[in-house]
DNA sequence: CTGAAAGCGCTTACAG
DNA sequence: CTGAAAGCGCTTACAG
């Protein structure tokens, strides 16, 4: 009953190198070569060989591959946390295109910890993982680590950059962006913007923060008040309430992410100011939360996948080529306007 | 200046077993025994070979383990969709879990596709993972070959149940959750209701469905219509459009999760009617957006940190105990009352 | 209690 | 073009 059906008797038992070589009568060493296509084996070799691993469902020990080449073809990935939305679409992103590369992820979440990060390091270490993909949880404190571990491993940074480089990174022009919000705004005739954003804890925060008041500035835009903690929609909340007590709501809110302003228009409603009513907000992200909530949220919207696609290419090159000068590629968002700024 | 910092140099590469022993003055056996705290071996022993591997910063190679051993304290876990928020907290709390007990994650997503989660299981075989959790992407079509992987692997399905139990199972109680939200909506007056919940794909689809019309019946409650699609925003957006096309709002809808509400709620307000003044609407899973959402959601509690450790807690002893009947475990949620259904 | 040796499954010089 | 052998780093019978 419990038996496997007819199917499950595809899925054998470790069928091994020898056992391909044995029942193809030939040497493990040539059938490795044969299986593996290199130089200097015949080519009726390679046809038999491969036909009778075929036959017996002969698939490669991983493990002991890696134990022999000193390459596992796992590549590990720290975010600070799964659950925020973006860095969800953003593994997705990134595991489907290490697959396509044929690696495999090994996913730890360091809750934003700087030493809950180190200690996935060195795990990711431990495993002869073959290169590591991280969004820093501090862009300063993660420094002296993620250096030390990039000098062994090849790693690429995404999304976050430290502060100082230590490896190529990947991850959105936070510029572009931010001047594509405020310059809507300023069409939108925005003249005072509060600011709710992430700290300085990850370099959009910095960027992102920087950006606003700078393109704010060229745009005849005071930025009136500015508050920055945490990605999360909680934070959004937390921003209204602070933008409420201080009595005045500005032309418009700048956002540091579709949580935070998700967070921040639900609060402002329950104390019955409406968006785009009574204040305008954006958002930066973009994503399902965006296109459904309401009012649909006007956002730099992020190019995942390329950015995704750019941090596997970066890190499968350093895996293959090795040194070189550390990269740093910025991609642009694009605007996508919602209810949120539309009168 | 890329040069690594003293820091680095706790990080030093591959010191291995016969490094330590050399050191220690002893042979790898007895340098693996003592390490291991294995019996037969004396005290001074254990005391000398420690410090000699922790002076030289050793760590076990797993890979050389797991291929020894046959076994690579990894464990396999596939999910539909990460980007989906309950599932990107139950991958947070068993990748806690699990990391208690010594194993790491391989994360996997199907997309919720079979044929991608077959692959997937595939790939765990080959890397010799000790156990696999997955949240099946079809109750029926996952069957077979969840089937067959798990007479060899440990395996224990989590939130998602196959139609025919095949390894070990931990979920949220649907009966129990169903119940409070009805008797809650019976409470409140309600007399008609609709249905916005999961297909026929997972078993929480089948089982939330069967449960809420049988206990409508219970309590004099008729439920005039359901919509029954994915667990995402757009599917909630999509039932809020299919009921407004019929004309009548019921008293109450109840939604299959948080993410079906808020898309309802949201589509019902674009269309100017307002919950709950128009009609009241209940979630089911519970996390931040339910909280934060206006008006916050009366919506079930999912467990999840309760679900990931038995989950984790049946994998492990699978893996050191072996067979054994199938166990189902369904944990209760807690009834949560939002805005969504206060007048 | 300790050590020499075998072996997990593979790949790759090294001979032939 | 093909095979015998070494070796990746570890653990565990098997002797002593």
């Amino acid at each position: 009953m419990a038996r496997p059906c007819g199917r499950g008797a595809a899925i054998a038992t470790s069928v091994t190198l020898s056992d391909v070589a044995a029942e193809a009568g030939v040497s493990i060493a040539t059938a490795s070569r044969a299986l593996a296509g290199k130089p200097r084996v015949s080519q009726e070799m390679i046809v038999r060989v491969r036909e009778v691993a075929a036959k017996l469902g002969y698939r490669v020990n991983p493990v002991a591959r890696a134990l022999r080449e000193g390459s596992s073809r796992l590549i590990g990935m720290i975010v600070p946390v799964i659950g925020i939305p973006f860095f969800a679409r953003l593994v997705d992103a990134i595991e489907d295109e290490l697959n396509r590369s044929g690696y495999e992820l090994l996913l730890a979440d360091s809750h934003g910890f700087v030493e809950e990060e180190n200690r996935r390091l060195q795990v990711f270490r431990d495993r002869r993982v073959d290169g590591i993909i991280v969004i820093p949880s501090d862009r300063k404190a993660s420094g002296p680590v993620l250096r030390s571990v990039s000098a062994e491993i090849p790693l690429v940074e995404v999304d976050r950059a430290t502060a100082k480089p230590l490896a190529d990174f990947v991850g959105v022009d936070n510029e572009v962006g931010m001047r594509l919000i405020i310059e809507h705004l300023r069409d939108r005739q925005v003249k005072t913007l509060g600011y709710a954003g992430g700290d300085d804890a990850s370099s959009n925060g910095v960027e992102r923060f920087a950006s606003v008041q700078r393109l704010a500035g060229d745009n005849d835009i005071s930025v009136t008040s500015a508050f920055r903690s945490e990605y999360s929609i909680a934070a959004g909340a937390a921003a209204a309430d602070a933008l409420l007590a201080s009595g005045v709501l500005p032309d418009a809110i700048v956002a540091g992410s579709d949580q935070i302003a998700v967070g921040l228009i639900a609060r402002l409603r329950e104390h019955g100011f409406e968006v785009p009513r009574d204040t305008l907000v954006t958002g930066f992200d973009g994503g399902e939360l965006a296109d459904v909530f309401w009012p649909t949220l006007t956002t730099a919207v992020q190019p995942v996948s390329a950015i995704a696609a750019d941090a596997v290419s970066f890190l499968v090159s350093r895996i293959n080529e090795g040194e070189g000068a550390f990269r740093r590629n910025l991609l642009a968002p694009e605007l996508q306007i919602g209810a949120s700024t539309t009168r």
